[in-house]
DNA sequence: ATTCTCATGTAAGTCGTTACATGATTTG
DNA sequence: CAAATCATGTAACGACTTACATGAGAAT
């Protein structure tokens, strides 16, 4: 009963979820767990968590509690029953969908209007950031598989998690390196002599080009 | 030279690029459009492009014409030399990094904090829309190939950007469907029984757990 | 002792969204 | 001709970001 859930985003499940995970910790404690789980799937600044637990405080969702290090003061949190209830509750709600937000693709579709060089030094800067993407994902898996991970009680869940990512980042790559590759194979980006491997890239799709309707 | 770049978003780039594409347009084709094109990569509402396009008239990027239809005013845009410069001269510069906000990631990772349906829910959710995706994706794959597209000239770079986004919504649909048959396999969300697997999920993603250094 | 990094926030601003209003056009 | 849908925006609001300010502790 109750679940007063005012107006919550998902960034504050995200939070009270964290909280709840660490069991009591400093605000900077918390953004800096954020941070090193969710960057790839719910990245969010800083200064959006520190608004964000006060705001979950007054709420009850958590408790707070005020101490000070030096004569500066700071605030530690912690999960009340209230929040986990309103964490349950969020979590029976279907999730919303799934967004991407990738500039590179952009630039290709776009390219025409610039050049051959603007569009493999685009491609090239995605692939060394999925390759950032991968390096981190490869630090999580020794970290799991050396059992050196917190958390290794959650590694049931956690290995979904990075199953995706991972295979994310790698997709990334991948389709970085053989898009460069074609790219490389052209000597500008008029349609001349582009066809045949463009169809041929379509029609290799992993997809059905089933029935309309 | 000058290129007088004031404050644009990507997005400014994105509606350019568009518009020039297009050649002329009214805001609300230019809407649709961009909605049809870059929902999976770059989403944005609607009226943000009404309020875009203006702020571009007036920094002299597009023109606008005002014309009416019935006595009911309306605005036409088509590109600049200025715009069409400003957008060359974004695609020379790097493209910041590329995000994903996976609602569904969040769920796994909370998982322990609600029930084993939920999970499953969560993941049919995902699984669904990655469906709707590919469908999308099979809808341009077939219009490609059987050259009813407009913009076949273009088809070069199109290739480059369906290869990513059908294998995106691919993976993020395989993925589901082997986390639901994981989930499926579990009573509840504990850890007790579910290392092994876990164990093997890491070992075979496609990275090496290579030297830290 | 000074400097650099860690830690704890606040303030201002913006990019983008949801909701609304309303005219024009098609459809039943 | 009434209802639904297409088309053209505006207004209000909010979630999030960048930039700033400053205390404490570590390093040199």
């Amino acid at each position: 009963m109750s679940t007063p859930d005012q107006k919550l985003t998902s960034t504050s499940y995200a939070i009270l979820g964290m909280v709840q995970m660490l069991g009591t910790c400093t605000t900077y404690e918390l953004g800096k767990a954020m941070q090193g789980s969710f960057d790839y799937f719910w990245p969010r600044a800083r200064s959006l968590i520190y608004a964000e637990v006060k705001r979950l405080g007054v709420l009850g969702l958590l408790e707070a509690r005020k101490d000070s290090v030096g004569k500066r003061p700071r605030t530690t949190y912690s999960s009340t029953p209230a929040g986990k209830e309103a964490l349950a509750a969020w979590l029976t709600t279907p999730p919303r969908t799934f967004t991407l937000e990738f500039e590179g693709l952009l630039r290709v579709y776009l390219a025409p209007f610039g050049t051959r060089d603007d569009l493999l030094q685009a491609l090239q800067t995605v692939a060394g950031q999925a390759d950032t993407m991968l390096h981190v994902g490869a630090a999580f898996k020794r970290s799991y598989l050396e059992g050196t991970s917190p958390f290794m009680d959650q590694i049931h869940v956690r290995a979904l998690l990075n199953d995706f990512l991972v295979n994310y980042a790698d997709l990334v790559r991948q389709w970085s390196e053989r898009s460069i590759a074609s790219v490389r194979g052209w000597e500008d980006l008029t349609p001349e002599g582009k066809l045949e491997a463009a169809l041929g890239t379509f029609t290799n799709l992993p997809i059905q080009d089933s029935p309309s309707g």
